[in-house]
Parts: C-alpha cells; sequence; structure tokens
DNA sequence: CTGAATCCGCAGCGATACTG
DNA sequence: CAGTATCGCTGCGGATTCAG
C-alpha cells in the first residue's frame, strides 16, 4: 500500500494503476459499517432482515448501500428466491472470508487491549 | 465482539460495559483516515507535516483530530520538542504496532483480492 | 420482505485565518 | 511548525414513502 515515486515508463503507470485501484477498495472497505457486517455475516448465510437485527444500530439505508457495494467487490453474493415474499440472502465469497480474517484480528486485538485504551482514555481526558 | 442477549446479573452488566465499550473502539478505528495514518507511521517516528506528506490527500484538519482520537487511545504517543519552531514527533505504542499488524493483513488482502476484485466490479457495472 | 427513491437536517470536512 | 477556531457548504445518513 501507498506506494509512491512513480517514473513515467510504462510499468510505472501500470504500477500507479494498480495503487490507486487499491486505495479505492481500501476506502470502500474500511469503514465501519462494512466491517460490521462482513464480521456479522461470518460462515453464514443471512437475510436482509436478519442482517439487520445482527448489525446492531444500522440503517436500513445504510444496510443496502453496503451490501450493493460489497456484492459489486465480490466480497458478497446475493441470492434472490422468486417466491413471494421475497427472500434474499446473503454468503460471504472466498475473497470475502479472506477479508473477515482480519476483521476478526480487528476485534481480537480490541478485545485483547480493552485495558490498556481505557486506561489510557482516562489519563488523557484529565 | 457483538456479545448479545444479556441477562441482568452483575456479571452480565460488566460484559454489557465492556461490549459497549468495544464498539466504540472499534467505531474509533475502523475507518479509513486512522488505519492510513496507523499504516503510514509503521515503526517510525513522524513529525506532523511528514505525516500529512505521508498519507496522501489527508486534510490538516482531519490530520489533527485523529492524531488526538490515536493519543487519546494510547495508540501512539506524542512528543513535543521545545524548540522554536516546535518539533512534534508521533510514534505508534506497542498495542498500536499490534494494530498495525491487522492493517497490515487487510493491505495485503487488498493487494492479493485486486484482480478478483476489478473483475467483479466490471461485471457488476453491467 | 426487500429495495429504490425522495426529502431534509445535521455533522463532517475543507478552507482560511490566527496564536504560540 | 504545530495547533485551534471559525465559517460555510457538501454530502452522509436517517426517516419515510412507494413499488415489486
Amino acid at each position: 500500500m501507498v506506494t509512491k515515486q512513480f517514473g513515467s515508463s510504462p510499468e510505472d503507470a501500470e504500477l500507479r494503476r494498480a495503487d490507486s485501484l487499491a486505495r479505492e477498495i481500501f476506502s470502500d472497505v474500511a469503514n465501519k459499517w462494512a466491517l460490521l457486517i462482513i464480521e456479522a455475516l461470518g460462515e453464514r448465510t443471512l437475510r436482509f432482515s436478519e442482517l439487520r437485527d445482527e448489525v446492531e444500530g444500522i440503517s436500513h439505508k445504510m444496510l443496502t448501500q453496503n451490501l450493493r457495494m460489497l456484492e459489486r467487490n465480490g466480497l458478497l453474493v446475493r441470492t434472490v428466491h422468486p417466491t413471494v415474499p421475497p427472500r434474499v440472502e446473503y454468503t460471504l465469497t472466498a475473497p470475502g472470508r479472506g477479508l473477515r480474517e482480519t476483521v476478526h484480528g480487528m476485534c481480537d486485538w480490541t478485545h485483547h487491549n480493552l485495558g490498556h485504551i481505557e486506561a489510557s482514555r482516562r489519563q488523557f481526558d484529565a
């Protein structure tokens, strides 16, 4: 990430392209709701309404928006069952599960450092 | 993360507290700029202006805001050298470097899946 | 049930100017 | 150089409504 100082050669042009694409993806993915959705999904297959219940505090709109984004990037698949009422299910793809690994790492890190962070906050706020 | 269904016992009250704190920390940390700053810092010690140059596209305001937040959570330390002009340096703490590991994981993941994502996007946009 | 679209308030963010 | 404060605006994001 954050490769810099490109030249003007064709190879560098390609590097620059990949780099800007990487930043774009990173911006898509490195946001609270997207990561929480991925974490909530896990290995399971969930419906829209189930996801809304799982991901605490997310609004209808944010959920659909992020689901579209994740689907577009191929991190999850959306399967529509042509019933009435409609039933739509979401499942992580292999890349999605890959990203989930790192999200998991963040969650572990969070819990592991709760104490340190809480203490640091108290001191800072004084 | 996302522990649920608490009872009303004292132990559960403590669990609930830790859980809400975890969510708060997660919300702080799971945002584009914070993660990019952490990634940019790495093992180095950088000045404010150096960080602004490293983290491409970040504004003065966002940088200070996120630096304060990261400092408050004990992820980095801010050392002021009482010279003129002032010189302020930022360095990741042990917990900060721990988080950086997972950020690194995300970056690796991004680069590793560039192809898949780009292809998925093209298909989706059609 | 899922999702698109609309409206709208407010916070996030950038730009700028000012202090130490 | 680093940081705070103020202003103004854009766009995020919530609430609501309508459609399939």
